[in-house]
DNA sequence: ATTAATTTTTAGGCATACCAAAATTAATAA
DNA sequence: TTATTAATTTTGGTATGCCTAAAAATTAAT
């Protein structure tokens, strides 16, 4: 089975499981490949047979853990180059994703350690998601999604799970960037959108733009 | 047929047909790609086809216009890599060729031109090879091979025709790097090989070491 | 001009990675 | 519990990209 197709499928388990505390579903990796489901109940069965994951029939799917390294190493290059994309080379957050997605299948270890040393080993990228050192370990944070933030609290940006060009072209608009810090004014009855304040500005983001943006109180 | 093959093929045949001057033989590809004859039959069927190359049955191949715009740009894209690998991130120029061997699959226009812009837009990469511009135009020139040198004659060494890491790293212990001066001393008249002075040492460089540093007269 | 060696092509196969349509299994609603 | 819906798997196919062995064509040597 070919190297990328595997790295590729288990970066997205990987993704999906949030944090291997999930099992997986078919559907939704099929969704998240862009890929018919029953071509995902065939690579399952591969990966089962070459020990990355355990496939349970008509179950889910989890990593084993050579695949949770193998799919950590993959999450760890491709956060480090977007970090690199945009810090060293001038990139915006809004268009690294699609870059990160090849380069992340470039297999030399020295090349991404040189890389994280020159950005001084960071534990962020740029749209606020944990880099894996080079021996598989995350940060852990208990931060929230804006959808369940409370009326009148203060909060900090941390990130986003969204990482498509439209989205955070959106929040650039708004100085909705990581770090900036807003203030929950009101929540609205019928439709549960908010009304943010950032930079004395007033903001209205939908429940699924809310969905999408990481926060921590402050 | 996929991309990264394609692009590897049309790279090939670019290298192989100096400058798209020469007819390139299956036999030539094959090796170079190590791959099966009989694939190669195969695919350069497949090539003519999307109109990339003239393949004449049992004579040879070479590049159409189409595919040697694609070349060129694949080259560049090498040669941008292998210059950023070392002037940027501190490699060797032994350890760049296989790593510039997956990304220059990358596409995205905008990270090369970006690339190139932080090195000054180089007109050589490390191996002294010429990179070709935004538009393909490559740098042309008249440099020899250290094997067609001429006794008591001094030379500049301006490249290198082999990328192994253990025929650089051969090199570099005897000074023997991009820009150095040297001396052609004596030609032995048994085997042909060199004696060059360099850095006021002597060193013997056999025929097949000698066809592969490419070097222009002082 | 033959023969011999080399190169190229053909023929028949194989693994990967995908898909559409049909059949099965599981989950939900009535 | 049964019917309906949704998810999953099976079945049968396709395209890519590679291989080996054998045949054919080309080139080189005698
Ligand atoms: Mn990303
Ligand atoms: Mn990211
Ligand atoms: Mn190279
Ligand atoms: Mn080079």
């Amino acid at each position: 089975m070919r190297t990328e197709t595997v790295e590729n499928y288990l970066k997205t388990i990987y993704n999906l499981s949030s944090d291997n505390t999930l099992v997986v579903s078919n559907q939704k990796l099929a969704d998240k490949l862009s890929i018919n489901p029953a071509s995902v109940t065939e690579a399952l069965r591969k990966l089962h047979e070459l020990k990355y994951v355990i496939y349970e029939k008509s179950y889910g799917t989890r990593l084993t853990t050579t695949g949770s390294k193998l799919a950590l190493s993959i999450v760890r290059r491709h956060r480090i180059w977007e970090t690199y994309l945009v810090k060293e080379l001038g990139f915006g957050w809004d268009e690294v994703h699609e870059i990160a997605e090849e380069l992340e299948h470039v297999k030399n270890d020295k090349l991404i350690n040189k890389l994280a040393e020159i950005l001084g080993n960071p534990v962020y990228d740029p749209h606020g998601d944990p880099i894996p050192d080079a021996k598989g370990k995350i940060q852990k944070s208990n931060f929230i999604k804006l959808s369940e933030a409370r009326i009148k609290n203060n909060y900090k940006i941390m990130g986003v799970t969204d990482h498509s060009t439209a989205f955070l072209k959106y929040l650039d608009k708004h100085h909705l960037v990581i770090g900036a810090s807003v203030n929950v004014k009101s929540i609205e009855e019928f439709d549960n959108s908010i009304v943010l304040v950032c930079q004395k500005k007033e903001v209205n983001i939908s429940p699924k733009a809310a969905d999408c943006i990481i926060i921590e109180g402050l």
